[in-house]
DNA sequence: ATCATATCGTTTGTTCCCTAACGAAATCAA
DNA sequence: TTGATTTCGTTAGGGAACAAACGATATGAT
């Protein structure tokens, strides 16, 4: 059985693309960085989503609402789609389609007509502390291959860049 | 003028989803990391699209297409789709709305009638060369904050996960 | 030569995602 | 109090994402 861990050698895609464009002026490493970072994105996105989401009729967004709302209690739509990195166009539809399923539900702002509040069910809310921790264990098991020092390193990296891009108010 | 580079700190949302699972056996690092991974991915994202591509009427994704297109040559379209990460339907879609813009085209394969050959028209072509650099100049600026060291070891350590990711043959 | 199977690109149907526009409700000004 | 403005959530339209099913073509076996 092949030892696959700690391969830290450049992918294909990496190695092609870094051939091509070798002639121009280009920020090889910055390069490689953020695509790395979209690979495991998309990489984590999907196994999450085929492993343990769509047998229970979520998406990957419907999951990411619901955690949200898991984690922050009731929320207003507006508070909750920018917590969730959305518009709230989209929220909308996501809700509308967390309603169907019953794992969400809309109520009235008690004193704001314009407002509404969006909350778990008892169905979501049970869903969500099955579905945690078995996200949590994909997420073990993507970085299994790092020591624990590294672990810490790599989420203080990204810190660095989330806050470089902090819009200044 | 605050500086604001080289800030390690939690993000706020970091910060709260920490104490709400604080009682549940969870790995944080875990979670801290891909969950960062996410955001950095999504910022990116949002701000290639907004800042450079929208105003040549091309999705994050269409750029994706286009770039294979221009590092590996003209291809078949299920080696396209391979390469950028999704399925041959949405390739579908996505190869007429550039087709529809003037940025590719479809052939027919010389021998094999069931094929199609992708690849850049000149007007395409012209256009990576402009964007290329810009979008790398976006990427340097995210890793701004890091040292070169640190920005070597943060793509090592992507690779590792994807490596670990691998699918076995 | 014919029939069965496999492969390739497209189409279909649902969800997600955005921007822009809209109606309802709240707020502010005069 | 009336009228204008702002702030909510929803809707509309287009592109993107997937799985599944569908034709057309190629290839394989008999």
């Amino acid at each position: 059985m092949a030892i696959k861990s700690r391969d830290t050698s450049k992918t294909i895609q990496e190695s092609i693309a870094t051939t091509h464009v070798a002639a121009l002026d280009v920020d090889m490493d910055a390069m490689a960085a953020i695509s790395n970072v979209f690979r495991v994105s998309v990489l984590f996105h999907n196994q999450a989503e085929k492993r343990f989401l769509l047998q229970h009729k979520l998406s990957f967004s419907g999951f990411t609402v619901l955690w949200v709302l898991w984690v922050f209690g009731k929320m207003e739509s507006y508070q909750l789609a920018e917590e969730c990195g959305i518009t709230k166009g989209t929220l909308t539809g996501i809700v509308s389609t967390l309603e169907k399923h019953g794992f969400a539900e809309r109520r009235a702002h008690p004193s704001d007509g314009r407002r509404r509040l969006v909350r778990l069910t008892r169905k979501g809310d049970g869903l969500m502390k099955k579905l945690f921790p078995t996200i949590n264990a994909l997420e073990q098991e993507f970085v299994a291959g790092l020591k624990p020092a590294e672990l810490v390193e790599l989420s203080r990296m990204l810190r660095i860049i989330l806050h470089s891009q902090d819009p200044v108010p």
